[in-house]
DNA sequence: TTGATTAGGAAATGATCGTTCCCTAATTTC
DNA sequence: GAAATTAGGGAACGATCATTTCCTAATCAA
């Protein structure tokens, strides 16, 4: 059971300039550190995942690791914060060329189709994951599964209401029951991903879904 | 409907009849054991789950325990397929009363629905939940949890076959695309649920799936 | 009644876990 | 230069984990 420490305040490796204090510089790229954490937590899960995984995937000894993160948990704090700040770049950038609203929610479901198979599906998410995992266990991730949670929810409903408006989009749809229900079938892709599909069955779900949609 | 499934050996506590032989009978009660190691199981997850937490749980002494199932491993098994004996049973006595595929569907939706909101949603689902946790980590379990799915998933393609032959449910369905999509709605519920939401929330959720698909 | 057999349970075991210690290395500030 | 400060890393520590051992209790077959 881990303890409840506050978050460390570790989490903005690659926002601002590299400005140097005092001692000895970091010798390891913190962003590409984090994203070999973070393959070891989307494979493995928080709780199976032990301190010598990572470090040994992180390429620091354990020692180097407690200094830079303090924690097990820091360690997933960060990862997770960096997983979520890729993951929106990324999905900001497959939606905003999309000029409908029909568009955004393909580019939407598309992408989390393209992660839901094969090796990459069973990868896994970490915010799936860590729903599942330590919602009921961890208040504090919990609290941070939450927020990014209701973020993709409200994106979503955005997204409907702007199909709705230039009419790509069933004008009929309950815009917050929806929003819900699409946010279900990505966390849903995720799941299913998580044994092992076919990409063609995952993109066929996704078209489905559009075609209801629509 | 596959009918006879390949439940392993230990997973036969309530089927037989109680024939005894020689030694000493077991005193505590199989599915009552079962029932709390799931709920431990459930809300920790395998790998948070401790066989001290088991034990406790169960009302065994940890002796006991090994003798009556080998493993932790052995625990996990033999209260997965206890779930999915009890889970599958009240399904179809929640579907099998409707007589039309959408009657069937909607049964189905609401279920899931009102499995995945306030307490009972947090406590999560432990095919959702193994998926996740463990069906890269663990392939025979990972193997348990694929037919489980594939069960579901087939039942609801005869569902769904169901509906567009009585003319409740749209002619234009992909069956198979949208079975796969079904099965991520219900898959995404349980993780959703496992956020803590209103039963409002997944209700209407459900509803609108269900909208979607007459 | 006796022997075989199985269940119940407390205590011990060895491994692994997360974490800390302590020393050395590299940098800034003065 | 020296002092202060921070990073890197290996070894050690206590706790906890899953599992085993060993003894007692209860049943069946004879």
């Amino acid at each position: 059971m881990p303890a409840p420490s506050s978050t460390p305040d570790l989490a903005a490796p690659s926002a601002d300039p590299p400005r140097r204090g005092p001692g000895r510089p970091r010798a390891f790229d913190m962003d590409v550190a984090l994203d070999k954490a973070l393959l070891v937590f989307r494979e493995r899960g928080y709780n199976a995942t032990s301190v010598s995984d990572l470090a040994e995937a992180m390429g620091l000894a354990t020692g180097s690791l407690y200094k830079a993160f303090t924690d097990k948990r820091g360690v997933f704090l960060a990862a997770f914060a960096h997983y979520e700040r890729r993951r929106r770049a990324e999905l900001q950038g497959l939606m905003d060329p999309e000029p409908t609203g029909f568009g955004k929610l393909r580019a939407l479901l598309h992408s989390y189709a393209e992660l839901s198979h094969d090796r990459e599906g069973q990868r896994g998410c970490l915010v799936t994951g860590t729903a599942n995992e330590l919602a009921t266990l961890d208040p504090e991730m919990a609290a941070q599964v939450r927020a990014t949670v209701a973020r993709t929810e409200a994106a979503i409903r955005d997204l409907l209401r702007l199909g709705q408006v230039d009419g790509t989009l069933s004008a009929a749809l309950d815009i917050d029951a929806a929003a819900r229900l699409l946010l279900s079938v990505l966390q849903g892709f995720r799941v299913v991903g998580k044994l092992g599909r076919a990409r063609d069955e995952m993109v066929a779900a996704a078209d489905q879904a559009l075609r209801l949609l629509a």
